[in-house]
DNA sequence: GCGCTTGTGTAGTCATGGTTACAAAAAGCC
DNA sequence: GGCTTTTTGTAACCATGACTACACAAGCGC
């Protein structure tokens, strides 16, 4: 239902950027984005160079556009997960839940295109996509301090961290089940976490 | 205290091999085996590219040896902390707090070269530290499974997990404080994992 | 000193990778 | 049908990066 005004005027595209964008994701997801080359997209795409770059305008641009894509569309979707009426620690809970089960989803294309874009050698890509994780850990880490100020910051480190260990580990090509073991044993603590008075990092320091 | 025998035979070497690899570690450590080219290595060495072909073969050969040296210097020492007649769960807090300590200790140089390093562009690199990353993950497994063989591997598998996220937190930036947070609330959960029956991966499919 | 061995310096090669100049093509507008 | 606009295809440019050919230098054994 993309409305389609009466014609744009000069020479038609001879491809469909959103489609090129779908087939870029999958080649980012796949191989990282270092590994993929401007020409391994223009031979994807179907398309030269030069249509490539009056497109995207960039290698950098396509993946920022690409990481919108993902996000509204293969990520977790954090905003919907973290109700505010929901109880903190099973809300949490089933973001690695769902974490395990999104990154290991596509033995092909494991892992999260964001986090894993964000450490990209890249300036641009990796601004891009340290916006999106950014952004995620803002919204765990408000979602949390809206019942316990205290705690937020240390549970949003520590989901986030697991959330890229997760990522990571699905990359290196572990099993669906193995990548849940870890969500669920990961989600046991955060009851506990929360409730514990006084937990402000210095626990470990003997 | 290396023995110097009474002289090698040709031209000498204008350079030490064994303070290029220090100086290697440095520069691999601060930017990543990517983002260090081998005209960066040269110039840090003092040296023209045939010496530093010559002396190790490849730039994945020096990363190799360098990884060598980093484990015996830097990595977290597994094998002294996981010894046989220690409590599993607190040695394993033990890891993760040192792995925190470790990969924050150093600003400049932040997170795990071995980790990182199993996830860069070149595949002869990324081979030699996956090698240790798995040698480490074997460590974890072995000293788990010799007392909880059925635990072993979901305890291996989120330790890991999490040496990986604490890893990449550290490289971006986050604090000391911050990570041993997250390593303190990671460490928690293990005593009551090593203590559940039956828990063997399929809590979460629900 | 002469040959042998080994390391060094100069100056490249070769491939890849992101990006662009330029002219021709394909449409709309009038 | 000409003018304008936009896209396309060909063919590059330019930088970087890993690596090497080749001749010379510097030490040892004799």
């Amino acid at each position: 239902m993309t409305t389609q005004a009466p014609r744009p005027r000069g020479r038609p595209r001879r491809f469909d950027p959103d489609q090129a964008i779908g087939t870029a994701q999958r080649l980012f997801h796949e191989r990282g984005y270092d590994a993929v080359s401007v020409a391994d997209l223009t031979e994807a795409f179907g398309i030269n160079p030069p249509s490539f770059y009056a497109a995207f305008g960039s290698k950098a641009g396509l993946f920022a556009r690409t990481l919108r894509h993902y996000t509204t569309t293969a990520g977790v979707p954090l905003s919907d997960i973290l109700r505010p009426d929901r109880p903190v620690a099973e809300a949490l809970a089933v973001v690695l839940a769902d974490a395990a089960r999104r990154y290991a989803a596509d033995s092909d294309a494991a892992g999260c295109l964001a986090i894993e874009g964000a450490r990209c050698n890249d300036p641009d890509a990796r601004k891009a996509a340290r916006a999106l994780t950014a952004a995620g850990e803002d919204t765990i880490r408000r979602f949390v301090a809206a019942t316990h100020p205290e705690a937020a910051e240390r549970l949003a480190d520590y989901v986030v961290t697991v959330m890229i260990g997760l990522s990571a580990m699905a990359r290196e090509g572990h099993s669906l089940d193995r990548l849940q073991g870890v969500a669920s044993m990961a989600g046991m603590v955060l009851e506990e976490a929360l409730t514990m008075p006084g937990f402000t990092g210095q626990t470990a320091s003997g």
